[in-house]
DNA sequence: GGAAATTGCTAAATAAAACAAGCTTTTCTA
DNA sequence: TAGAAAAGCTTGTTTTATTTAGCAATTTCC
């Protein structure tokens, strides 16, 4: 799996920009893009990947996965899995219902 | 928008868990899921929000969003299908993750 | 009722991220 | 080719995240 570092550092070169460049871009010190490109930086900010993503035009998903935070295509895997989980369970009248007002209580607050 | 420190916290009640059995899951200190609940950390690694989502099954994204990081995105909402334990209702894969879990904790509850 | 857990929380200590200054190397140009 | 300018990098410092230890308020259990 390519590195975080290399990751950064080879989307920064796709575009020629340099660390200063991406630094009065960004916010982001041009020693401490080094220090990321380097990996010797090893739990960045969300934030700091985020920024970094969207100068460099690639997902957030990239550079977590990168960064070995998340598995690639990771998301499009579990729903599946749990599409089929669901689905397979047995369900208990009592169960059912359960859910239901769980699924309207999830629903409430998230809108 | 909610806050982070509102989501978490509302992830964890929803699931009946304590600060401290959220740290024996995921390794994170349960004097810093407190300060977490209370907004007071600014910018956590995207590491520990990946194990947060992860044990309270929401999107990733949401507590992107809930930080600030990236704007909610409509996307997660509008994946519908159809499931044949809950027939009349229409679950986003989101949904369906969260009601999956809830039947775990229900069922080791229940015993 | 009261000891004993259990809960959330805070302050202090530690670890690590992120920055500022400046050094070295490469590149450009006269 | 020298020397300036721009490049990436390293070191030291500051800031912030994260942990450790332990307190005060419930809750549990005899």
């Amino acid at each position: 799996m390519r590195s975080l570092g290399q990751t950064l550092k080879d989307s920064r070169e796709l575009m020629s920009l340099t660390l200063r460049q991406v630094e009065e871009a960004t916010g982001i010190s041009n020693a401490y893009l080094s220090q990321l490109e380097n990996n010797k930086i090893k739990k960045p900010s969300a934030n700091i990947l985020y920024k970094l993503a969207s100068i460099y035009n690639v997902e957030l998903n990239n550079l977590l996965a990168a960064a070995g935070i998340i598995q690639e295509s990771q998301d499009a895997k579990n729903k599946l899995f749990n599409n089929a989980a669901l689905s397979a369970q047995q369900l208990s009248a009592e169960e059912e219902r359960a859910l239901l007002t769980y699924l309207k209580v999830l629903r409430q607050q998230n809108g």
